[in-house]
DNA sequence: AAGTAGCT
DNA sequence: GGTA
């Protein structure tokens, strides 16, 4: 039983479309390549990140935002079609996303529970999109304290944290490297599509 | 004394 | 996934 807001489209896309969205997403990371970011504590994040979109997140020591432009003055390459198809088919959102925000996980690489706060429309949906190795997912609630439960995200899930659950916190254990054959260096990709409004 | 996209 |  997942909490209120929270919906999980198990095996969303199929071999082809998995492999398609890769392709995609290849395109993605050469325009933009993904890098471990600051903390604003300091930290290296062992996640590489990138973005497509109007707006792309980033962190460092001056803290976490959404900027119009990359490191370099380049804007972010837009966010590609196959995506959009799956945002417009499960946010149930009006209007398109600003952010595409692509996680690499690395062999050993993790995050640790967080909310996806800084956005300025909370009523819009979080549409997140697994895909290579699987990845022991955590969620807990709207406060930091509250209990949390884990399960599995596998290449082709589809998950969504919209409504009550929207600033739920969460994130990922571990992933086991090298059991999908989706990624020709393993690993685990994530998208989460977001709207921005600002 | 919170708050935590980091660390054990 | 709850502490320090």
């Amino acid at each position: 039983m997942l909490p209120d807001g929270v919906t999980l489209h198990d095996g969303f896309l199929d071999a082809v479309a998995q492999i398609a969205l890769v392709g995609a997403l290849r395109t993605v990371a050469a325009v933009a390549p993904p890098r471990r970011m600051e903390a604003p504590n300091g930290r290296r994040m062992s996640v590489a990140m990138t973005s497509a979109g109007r707006v792309g997140w980033v962190t460092d020591r001056k803290g976490y935002r959404y900027e119009p432009r990359q490191m370099n003055g380049a804007p972010w390459p837009p966010i590609p079609a196959e995506a959009l198809a799956i945002w417009r088919a499960v946010s149930g959102w009006d209007s398109d996303p600003d952010c595409l925000l692509l996680n690499h996980y690395a062999e050993g690489a993790k995050m640790g529970l967080h909310r996806d706060a800084d956005e300025g429309e909370f009523a819009a949906p979080v549409v997140s999109v697994s895909l290579g190795d699987p990845a022991r997912f955590r969620i807990g609630g709207l406060a930091r304290r509250d209990s949390t439960k884990s399960f599995e995200l596998r290449s082709g899930d589809v998950l969504v944290m919209g409504g009550a659950s929207r600033l739920i916190w969460h994130g990922v254990d571990r992933i086991r490297y090298g059991v999908s054959p989706l990624l020709a260096r393993g690993g685990r990709l994530n998208l989460t599509m977001r709207v921005v409004a600002g």
